[in-house]
DNA sequence: CTAACTCATCGAAGCGCTTCGACGAAGCGT
DNA sequence: ACGCTTCGTCGAAGCGCTTCGATGAGTTAG
């Protein structure tokens, strides 16, 4: 491998001269720049990432702390990850994904103390996540996607579940439903105080109430099998059901089954509108469901940018909260008069789980 | 951060007794070990990544490649993973994981030459790997799981297709199956050249053929709309079908759905094996399917052996393919004779597609 | 009792870069 | 024409480790 000093005999410079024409900190001349170009090519040659580091005091490297969770990746999270490549290197920075979960706070302290990364981002926060206090308290820079209970000081981007299942509400609303159900991640992280299920929740709650509806939400295990049932649940408690809106990729499956099932048509007899998903998702339906896209792509750009801007100013930056698109699909449309006629007389609805 | 240097004077010896302490390269003796260690833990002493991976020349991280394939990553992958990244650990190295897809083989290259990683691992790999050939060149140690068309010299683990397709049929001739069909990855995976799907194509014509059996194996996209489609497409065309091996986790959902509306119990009507999966996701069905589980695990851990052995001794060690346990489940079982029975006369079986 | 080793430890020389201070050579206002 | 900046470049001092050769003390063989 050829050295800096290979690069600098060869284009006639000092090395202090190679170094500031590769990182432009103070000004090099045209002509000295060319040259110094050329033998860089002629010589194949690469920075020395772990010199770099050592004299700079940074490795330039930013990590991601990667869920391997059981129950494998959807898009969102790759989504998220390109994105958060793509905003790294555009600074100059390499994002690497470090396969440790929320019960490796001492494992991911100890990696960035190493230097083995300049700041860490944080996946799949929970609401009393271990690893925030181990990283504040060792004074590892970090930024989360996602957000714990208390989030003072803390530097963090998330998916607006408020402004979400708001807009989810008042799509469904406009097009005359008024039974909407909310069909949500498990009750495990219910009650684990996952942050996108509690809030999704309470989101979805105030919303129906706002416009004096009644919330049916339902929680179900990420499989098919979970949805079809939970979908089976909802249609045999919640009489003249119209609509459902769904934040649970693999569940939104089964429950789809349910009503083909059922013989019930999407969306003339009842809406499905997946949140906090992808159209490319979506498109796996038949027919296609409408969805409220996760921002991932521009959350991982969001997070990184945040991560960065600690880095640089040592201030946590103010939080990102974005919102999920509708993009139209084939699964939600107006209500139908028949259903509703059908009804016998109000009913009173509840809040209810199955697991 | 305290450095070595910190220690060894709290510890009072020299730095170089410090890092013989901490490496082993060289005897110290109990007394002068314990007085660092406890000079280590006192300051809280991390040694430093940069300066350690410049003065040894080598960055004891071990890259993994990894494909932000837009269809998300299944448990397997996960499980390769984790395996992959204890066996790292208990080598002393680090693994990370690189979010850049077989179009990224320059990219791949350059950082392994800037020294970030000391080895790559390739995962996904196709018949013909552009990465391959250029990280060859380059001379930048890799391992692939999965392997290329030309192997020679080359160092991968992989899963025995050929082995696991047979046991597969095996399974259920041994059921009294005769009538077995082969769901596997999308035609365009087929076409495009990707292992697992032509290997296993491969095997389970040459399984089915030995017993003098017809094939009738169907390619299909990775959603369960095109796993129904698919299952109906070979119902229509396979009359009296009694048993389908799949090998397409979200199509085989879908394909489940379908033999549930057609009215056909699983297994008494149509048993379903699904290989190169695991039992996990099996679960997720109703009822939970046999599998053939993948080795996701296994084969992490020897690809980073295999690495290891390659990166320590600079000759490829030999390669490993490792075959997919059957795990029983209740979707098959022994076929039965009225199904059987209510055969029209013998058809004509070929091998088609669908997309 | 001494030559020949082994053990435990030390000092110093890098590893390949970044960055600081220094220094001529221009450029500029007056 | 004078000092003053600014520009472009250089040399040297580290960054925090690993690793090699050396050294003295303790052991063993003959």
């Amino acid at each position: 491998m050829a050295t800096m000093l290979d690069v600098a005999r060869l284009a006639n410079v000092s090395v202090s001269t190679v170094s500031y024409a590769l990182s432009d900190a103070r000004p090099v001349s045209t002509a000295t720049k060319a040259r110094v170009e050329r033998a860089m090519t002629e010589l194949g040659y690469q920075r020395n990432a772990a010199a770099r580091s050592l004299a700079s005091r940074r490795s330039r490297i930013l990590a991601l702390t990667f869920p391997a969770m059981a129950q494998g990746l959807g898009d969102t999270v790759s989504e998220y990850i390109a994105g958060a490549a793509e905003e790294a290197s555009q600074h100059g920075y390499h994002l690497v994904l470090w396969p440790l979960g929320a019960n490796h706070a001492q494992e991911i302290r100890d990696l960035a103390r190493q230097g083995q990364a300049d700041g860490v981002i944080l996946m799949e926060v929970g609401l009393e996540d271990p690893r925030v206090d181990v990283l504040r308290a060792a004074g590892v820079p970090f930024t989360m996607i996602g957000r714990t209970a208390r989030v003072a000081g803390l530097s963090y981007v998330d998916v607006d579940f408020a402004r979400t299942t708001e807009d989810a509400v008042a799509h469904l609303a406009r097009l005359g439903h008024e039974r909407i159900a909310f069909l949500n991640h498990s009750i495990v992280s219910r009650t684990g105080g996952y942050g996108p299920t509690v809030r999704a929740d309470d989101g979805y709650a105030s919303a129906m109430r706002r416009r004096g509806l009644v919330p049916r939400a339902i929680f179900c295990d990420e499989n098919p099998g979970a949805g079809r049932a939970a979908m089976a649940g909802l249609l045999a408690s919640v009489p003249g059901l119209t609509a459902v809106i769904t934040m649970n990729e693999i569940a939104t499956f089964g429950a789809v089954v349910e009503l083909q099932v059922q013989d019930l048509r999407i969306p003339r007899d009842v809406s499905v509108l997946s949140i906090v998903s992808s159209p490319g998702v979506g498109a796996m339906s038949n027919p296609p469901l409408t969805t409220m896209h996760a921002p991932g792509a521009e959350l991982g750009r969001l997070g990184v940018g945040s991560l960065l801007a600690l880095l640089h100013a040592g201030e946590p930056p103010d939080p990102v909260l974005r919102t999920c698109l509708l993009v139209p699909g084939g699964s939600t449309g107006p209500v139908r008069e028949e259903r509703l006629a059908a009804l016998p007389v109000r009913h009173q609805l509840e809040h209810s789980n199955t697991q």
